[in-house]
DNA sequence: ACACCCGGGACAGCCCGTTTGT
DNA sequence: ACAAACGGGCTGTCCCGGGTGT
């Protein structure tokens, strides 16, 4: 077989096919709001597979769909780090970026965890701690652009933080305005809190 | 009428009642998570009082308490608004009050449309509507501290509307992470976020 | 109305024919087996009004429909009671009206609780303390007989808890075997052992 | 072959396995509540092998595990049987070695069929075949002390059948009582009951 | 106008006993 | 011998409407 690594297990396909069906639901739905019937529908699954693979049920699924869906929102931060050298441009295009895929996406592809975290804080541990991760692993990659100009570790992650909450805020005011101005304002706004907090970071020195 | 606006109905307090409830419920469990028996259970109505005042059924209640709950998060802006003059340090003044309001209650009195919200885009207009005009009424009220400093519409506007964004971002990383530190941060940074819009403003002028 | 106590409320006809089906079912086919489905089909009744009426679902139900089938019994063994003043033929008269109505109902219409309490015994303590309480209160009446004939109580007791054994082995027996010789033997077996254990105890004064 | 009994087959561990857990789950919980997965985990085998070594699925696996407990059982009667070689004495100690077996198991470790038979009567051919063997032979090995002791074969058979039913249902009481003086009462009654049988057919004679 | 019981189905999540391909 | 897939059925809860009284 040429392809070995693609079909290391015939089951994977299914497997993978039932993720993304709950992560696409739970992103533009919530957690509550997502059926294990409509799961199993969109990813041509039966019961028995679903509950093959997650023999702890919704909650499990749930876990591993907001893991999955977090690399795709990894990727998609990546992209738009890769825009640019500098930081405060670079956070401009991830918020562009976001503007751009929810818009095109009628304002559904966006954050996979946002809805399902705010509906399940305090109410699931597994599913509260995929999200916690995958906010972690967001804050991160946002980081990075700032490490790689040389701020200092804390100050770079305290940033990246804010950066990352401004995305999800202005996802949250675009989605229910139907409307991306948010995520652009949010985009123009960033580029100068970074240049400002620099700017603060180097007097402090 | 002497006391018109108590007496009203004998049963404003019995609708009063459910509203709060159902706002509660909302704030921290969003829409799908929350039934009509909680509601019931809670605020001590039962099912002929609850569709006696809301024919609509739940849809319409959910309306109702998220327009509720958007009078109380207005009123925690103003009151951190009134901290200071400056609109720098009034936005961090939000943030902070929002910080200690949600350390306080354990993760759980913050903004009482997120969840639900993100939930029900796009699937029920009358949550949306309600949702859109509580975000709108809070992006107006960050406005006007900005507006009172002399800055254009356009402007005070646009940030107010970041800073809400940023705020919502927080909120959702601070009860993820069920930590304070994320506001604490936002803080901080809409500080330095209004005077770099503010000095960019008037470079334009 | 001239009959007014029948229908004090509409609803007692209701919760009645509920109860009636579950004991039917829990008769024959014990606690498992038995399925809300199937009481709420045999019974007219809507998921509704079951739960309406058994807020504890299928375990509360349980528990009622055996203190209704309890009644039942009860009232069997008064019928058989009835038979004769003296104790032993009072109790083959039991055994033997026992016989008939098992073999007149096709092996179906027995002791109303066995099968659900080998079932639920130490999985279920409501069920548990109904069984307990059904066998308690045959056992009370197998000794009125004993009591009435000058027995002392504990004696009476004693015999009476053996009798009520006999009976609900020997129906058991004639169950599995589809036939009622168990019983018929068992009827002539109570005679004998009451007065063997008259005779014992006269001995013992 | 020097140890023909245990090399038959390479996999009669495992089919072994299989009977004795389902042998346990149905003596204490009937055929329903008995699933395929409990037993397959607890004895550690696979639906492959289940399924191989049962084609005929669930039921005959139970009518299996039944014939397998109702060895054990007659095992037990035996042993009780053996203390003495006075019948009424046996019967005594047979309900005594009940009585303490149940309590030091917890009221788990008794007929390994009543409250399978009793769900499945009517209901499975297979599993009341099985149930109805177990009890014919168990009431053969109570009746051969009587036959020994010189009883008329129809006298024997009948008394044994009797005493079996005591048996049956004082562990009935007793399991649901979580006490064994119903057995212990059985005892003492068993033995009066044999003495008077036994002058009643001889005074016949 | 307001309260409340009773009832009505639809559907939720979960687990069942079983078969198939390898 | 076994993982994977299969549907159907389980209990329980959902949101909601009629009928009755006050």
């Amino acid at each position: 077989m040429t392809t070995p690594e693609t079909e290391t297990s015939p089951a994977a396909g299914t497997r993978d096919r039932i993720v993304r069906a709950a992560a696409d639901l739970l992103q533009r739905q919530g957690y509550e709001a997502t059926s294990i019937k409509a799961i199993s529908v969109i990813s041509g699954a039966t019961y028995g597979s679903l509950y093959h693979f997650f023999p702890g049920g919704k909650e499990e699924l749930g876990a591993a769909a907001l893991r999955f869906g977090a690399e795709d929102f990894s990727a998609l931060l990546r992209r738009g780090l890769a825009a640019s050298n500098d930081p405060g441009a670079a956070f401009a295009a991830c918020a562009q970026l976001l503007a751009d895929t929810l818009r095109d996406s009628e304002w559904t592809d966006g954050c996979p965890v946002a809805a399902t975290a705010l509906e399940m804080v305090g109410r699931s541990p597994l599913i509260q701690r995929a999200s916690d991760e995958a906010l972690s692993e967001w804050r991160s990659i946002l980081a990075e652009p700032l490490l790689a100009a040389g701020w200092d570790a804390a100050t770079a992650q305290s940033l990246a933080g804010t950066a990352l909450a401004t995305l999800e805020g202005a996802e949250l005011l675009a989605r229910v305005q139907s409307d991306d101005q948010p995520l652009r304002d949010a985009a123009g706004h960033l580029r100068l809190l970074v240049e400002a907090v620099g700017a603060s970071a180097r007097q402090h020195t």
